[in-house]
DNA sequence: GTGCAACCTCAAGCTTACTTGAGGTCAAGA
DNA sequence: TCTTGACCTCAAGTAAGCTTGAGGTTGCAC
């Protein structure tokens, strides 16, 4: 619990398995904050390594930089996260997961009747025209999404 | 079925909701191949927007724009597409979707033994370490993936 | 007290999926 | 024939999520 346990970033991205500059990267987008030595090289709590970890984590499961942020500013910052912290960011995670579950099973499930029918009918179509929020989701044509 | 069913690129556009510019996109992706008038214009066919419709409904269900060109080379090139064509790659990509759903649930089912408890290991953590191939997919750190 | 690995910043590059703009051509109606 | 909207190409811009490189500084070990 003293000085000592503050980290170099290279030690850090050891114990993450991540790179430098990824840490550095998600530094400059405000999801970690390290403190600076004199010579202003970076020095990170050890408990910015679980964070580090919720990033890779969430990441997998597919929210971006800018999701994890809102989540991460949920945690307390005068003191150190702890699990009952953790735990509360992870229902939140949980709940957006099942919702893309839901999503997918959504799409999946009229696939058949849409692309698999041969019709494609643009005007029919269920997967063409959702009324979900499918398509606020990854790249596609701006143009047609918005 | 004359030659006068030869649609300008505009028209194709408004058929199909796609701009002008990402028609152009996707034959420069390989995705479809217009004829050319003696002008240097594109004309396509009419079961072109059937294949511009597929490519739009495979987005939104999560393909990349290479995943979509690879099930389509698995259309006939000598005639048109017919509804039973359609009806195969529609069977391919449920398939995708299902190991996509499976692949999400397995995470979700792991979320609270891995976040929630607020351990993180990034030793034995079944999300940090999955042996399947959620990594793959979407954007994170390309030192930890690779 | 010096050497060298590890650190620093800033700018530019990469990928995907497009859009936008400049500068120019085509084609169909009046 | 002329005009005008639709078309053409090519280059550059955008966003996310990083990596790479240049050029320079720090800090720990000997």
């Amino acid at each position: 619990m003293n000085a000592n346990d503050l980290l170099p970033i290279g030690d850090l991205a050891r114990r993450t398995g991540l790179s430098v500059s990824a840490i550095r990267y998600y530094e400059g987008k405000g999801l970690i904050e390290p403190h600076r030595t004199g010579g202003n090289q970076r020095r990170f709590l050890r408990s910015d390594i679980r964070r580090l970890s919720f990033i890779l984590i969430a990441q997998r499961l597919g929210l971006t930089l800018g999701e994890i942020e809102a989540q991460l500013i949920s945690l307390p910052h005068g003191r150190t996260p702890n699990a009952r912290d953790w735990s509360a960011i992870s229902r939140a995670i949980r709940d957006q997961l099942d919702a893309r579950i839901a999503e997918l099973e959504r799409a999946r499930d009229n696939l058949d009747g849409c692309i698999g029918c041969g019709c494609l009918s643009l005007k029919k179509c269920a997967l063409y025209n959702p009324d979900d929020t499918l398509a606020a989701k990854g790249p596609g044509p701006r143009n047609v999404i918005d």
